[in-house]
DNA sequence: CAATAAAAAATGAACGTTCATTCATTTTTT
DNA sequence: AAAAAATGAATGAACGTTCATTTTTTATTG
């Protein structure tokens, strides 16, 4: 554990967090959750339902923490190349700082374990993304491919950095990144 | 079941690869692999160890046909972009013609179940694209990036699409298609 | 070729373990 | 003293794996 918890409820969903992305759900044995947050196992059930609420309500958290940091320092009056560099960063950055969040977000997203309604409930968080995208391509300055596209281009190599920098593989210099993302931005636009 | 099999060894993994992806590890009892593939419990312990092992096994087959879909048609006597292009298609092909492997390797790749030595194991297949990738880099038509942020800007597109395509939100026209392999291409040469 | 024996493959009920969840009891807060 | 929160042993279901038994295949012999 490396931060502290204002609470149970706190507590239990940060260990579960760590203990999930290190060794998967089935591996996971609430027993073993409510020994590290420090907890009897049944007061877990008193914050969640069950496992699986359990799985989805983290998943919401850390979903709604990640697009609240996609759009930090956000300011609409910049220039569109500033925003787009920004936003970019704002994402890898978040994946970067929290590996096991991305570990997490990654793996589950299409997994069994996170419910239909939470994905929906997910993807809420996702709209001003879609948005920021719509906006973009109506200045003219952006290729006119079909929105997927576009973000496939621009969000597949932000998924591949991370994973690069969660094996520890790679890490980018500031200057290597920067010429990656003028590389993205090159890439989408006219 | 979408396959006439083999032997029983063939059935086994076709009905593992089925059921695994579509509910996850932990949701697939062997008893249910058995049902599915028309054979004894007892009898997946003949052809392998344990789960781990079937699940590991099951990695590495789909790992390598994968790495031999990368290759087909490829010569190297043909102009870099051409062969970059193949190859690319290739790689997005193989994932849209195979749903189920491209979920299970994308989802397993990086977790618990699948063992460190599967893991090197199933590096080795990979070693000729990033032969590929070397090689390319020698011809000073490609950006002097760390290879693995060449890798992203390329791999991380396929694997965006692959999902969009999945969820069956987007399947992108040939020509739309032609569009973002001559943008990654572009993004990446000087 | 048929008959028989030996070997290999396949079966599925049974076993032991693990684990999510419950709830009677205790501890803490109001 | 009443209510709320927390506890952790107990429960029952699910599951991976085993193995005694049966079925199928292969080899041998007259």
């Amino acid at each position: 554990m490396n931060t502290k918890v204002k609470d149970k409820h706190e507590a239990i969903l940060q260990t579960t967090l760590d203990l999930i992305s290190e060794r998967g759900f089935h591996n996971t044995p609430m027993s073993l959750i409510a020994k590290e947050a420090k907890v009897a196992a049944g007061t877990i059930y008193r914050y969640f339902k069950n496992k699986e609420d359990l799985i989805n309500k983290l998943f919401l958290e850390w979903k709604r923490r990640m697009d609240e940091a996609t759009f930090e320092g956000y300011d609409k009056t910049l220039p569109m190349k500033i925003q787009f560099q920004l936003v970019w960063k704002n994402v890898l950055n978040f994946y970067i700082q929290n590996p096991r969040a991305f570990k997490f977000i990654e793996q589950y997203y299409y997994s069994p374990f996170i419910s239909e309604e939470t994905r929906s409930e997910s993807a809420k968080f996702h709209n001003p993304i879609t948005q920021f995208f719509e906006e973009f391509q109506k200045t003219n300055i952006i290729k006119p491919l079909p929105i997927d596209a576009l973000f496939a281009l621009v969000h597949g190599p932000i998924v591949s950095l991370a994973q690069f920098n969660l094996q520890s593989k790679t890490v980018l210099s500031e200057k290597e990144l920067n010429e990656v993302i003028e590389t993205v931005w090159e890439a989408i636009t006219i």
